[in-house]
DNA sequence: ATATCAGCTTC
DNA sequence: CTCGGAA
DNA sequence: TTCCGAGGAAGCTGATAT
């Protein structure tokens, strides 16, 4: 593990990304494949399952240094990191022994996490003494599961692709999807074939937003428009008479969609499609927060199942025949998957064509998207590739306008990380007769410039405090854009705002010129009233 | 047994 | 998902 | 232009608190 903590710090001390990659690359030439393979997944975000809970880890801590808990507590609370207190506290190490990577991984962590109480601070208290001063942090992190590290997941591919000697898509292909930390995790990666038996899905394409004026995108006959539906992105794959479904964030779902699995179990060989799984039942489509309840489940019942039906509409074929089609034009795409659609069945079909040969035919439709229950529409340019990430001119997501409420700052909170030191997270509330009530949480859209601004006033006009929250008083005013709004038990106000976020500063506005909570309720009701 | 919370995912 | 900032 | 890290709301899981 000392190389690897080395590349940690290296990683973390760094933000220049040339540095970053010299470092991976000279990381991947040196390390033991084994520990190289762990390390690639460890980067990608793949983080082993918490071995200890925080409660056992502080226990543990105060053992080893001999301090009360409470100052542990209180040290955390500075830090911010658990991982990175506890190895600040540390005493140096008796007798400084490294563990190898793929051991730390493979056994002594799996064995802490089946440990009972006194087992896994017996077994922390050994490591720890053992471990060498600088492989502390990194191997803390592992621990608790938060092994997050300033990489571009970009970098690590590039770093791999230069060290490997190939092409950066393969790598980028090769670690979709689970990756399997073996020693022959490195071999896969430089092969010239996908592995025979994957499943793995393709580098989601993404959108970006549309321009301000529609018209500006030229055209509008080179799109090809849908509705932006409101549920989950996914790619089904069927290869080798097996079906899995992934999500963008390449999380294997397949288990939480029977009924689409199994309905995917018709489809050839070799065929790949890319859409969205949404909650729909005899009404037609549901809100997203009844696709929820299906969601991050150890368990479909049936009864869920029949509670939330759920379709998935298919907006693109990657791959037909066990053919790559992400180099065809999308209309090419198109054509072939409406031509595949009697394939699909009831819970797998095509998402539908919005029809308009210019600006002004597709704007009305635009305008019936909230009572349909969708986001807006999708342009999606017709010659485009099914390319990797987000490029510019391919897919534009042309969302409905926010909704707007004018909210006063109640209370402040300091921020994590490296705005730690700042006020940064606000909570805002409107008027209930002459109270204000909590609305929502914001603070995405101020400047720092801004931010640091708020900083200073709020720490001049505070009136109360309760703990790290501080209560101000009622003097400034924000504009909070917001998408849509529900009702919510966990907010005194009862509503809760989708996507809150501060669209203009105020500073024109007293607090008594702000919003009530009856335009919400209002708008809760209008919007509630809708059936799609 | 039930409530609450942290940590994870989705958006 | 949103946004601002950095590379 | 593209990527990243900061943030919000929701529901589910698993652990702890009552």
């Amino acid at each position: 593990m000392k190389r690897f903590a080395a590349l940690f710090h290296t990683l973390d001390g760094s933000t220049r990304s040339s540095h970053k990659r010299a470092a991976l690359v000279a990381y991947f030439a040196s390390a033991p494949a084994r520990d190289a393979a762990h390390a690639v997944a460890t980067l990608c975000g793949q983080r082993p399952r918490r071995a200890v809970n925080a409660t056992r880890l502080r226990q543990a801590a105060a053992q080893r240094t001999g301090l009360p808990l409470w100052l542990i507590e209180e040290t955390y609370h500075h830090v911010g990191d658990l991982a990175e207190t506890i190895a600040l506290l540390l005493p140096e190490p008796d007798h400084p022994q490294s563990i190898p990577l793929h051991e730390l991984l493979e056994r002594r962590l799996p064995a802490l996490a089946r440990a009972d109480e006194a087992g896994q601070i017996d077994q922390l208290c050994r490591l720890w003494s053992h471990l060498p001063a600088d492989e502390r942090l990194v191997f803390n992190k592992l621990l608790t599961g938060g092994f997050r590290v300033g990489v571009a997941r970009q970098s690590v591919i590039h770093a791999l692709a230069a060290h490997l000697q190939v092409d950066a898509e393969r790598i980028a292909a090769r670690l979709m999807g689970r990756i399997e930390p073996d020693p022959g995790l490195m071999d896969r990666l430089g092969a010239d074939e996908r592995p025979a038996d994957s499943l793995a899905p393709y580098p989601f394409l993404l959108a970006h937003p549309a321009p301000e004026s529609i018209q500006d995108l030229g055209d509008a006959t080179d799109y090809l428009a849908e509705w932006k539906w409101d549920g989950m992105r996914a790619q089904l794959v069927v290869r080798n008479g097996a079906v899995a479904i992934w999500s963008r964030g390449e999380d294997d779902v397949t288990p939480l969609f029977p009924e689409l699995r199994d309905a995917a179990a018709t489809l050839a060989d070799g065929t790949v499609l890319d859409g969205e799984i949404l909650a729909w039942d005899a009404r037609g489509v549901r809100p997203f927060g009844d696709l929820q309840r299906r969601l991050n489940r150890k368990r479909v019942s049936t009864k869920l199942m029949a509670d939330v039906p759920v379709r998935m509409l298919v907006y693109d074929l990657l791959e037909d025949a066990g053919i790559d089609l992400r180099d065809q034009p999308l209309a090419m795409r198109r054509q072939r998957l409406q031509r595949r659609a009697v394939h699909l069945g009831e819970a797998l079909r095509p998402s539908p064509l919005v029809e308009g040969r210019d600006w002004a035919t597709l704007q009305s439709a635009f305008r019936q998207a909230r009572e349909r229950g969708v986001e807006g529409l999708m342009l999606k340019h017709k010659t485009s590739r099914y390319s990797s990430g987000r490029p510019r001119g391919y897919w534009w997501k042309w969302k409905v306008e926010p909704y707007t409420v004018d909210c006063v700052l109640l209370y402040a909170q300091a921020g994590h990380g490296r705005r730690s030191n700042l006020y940064t997270d606000y909570t805002l509330g409107v008027w209930s007769g002459d109270a204000l009530v909590p609305v929502a949480k914001a603070y995405s859209g101020l400047t720092d410039e801004e931010l640091s601004e708020m900083d200073r006033w709020i720490r001049r006009h505070t009136t109360d405090r309760f703990g790290p929250v501080r209560a101000v008083e009622a003097g400034q005013v924000f504009e909070i854009a917001f998408e849509g709004l529900r009702p919510s038990s966990r907010h005194k106000s009862g509503i809760a705002l989708r996507f809150p976020r501060i669209q203009r500063w105020r500073q024109d506005k007293s607090p008594e010129q702000a919003d009530h909570l009856r335009a919400l309720q209002d708008l809760l009701q209008g919007a509630g009233s809708q059936t799609p």
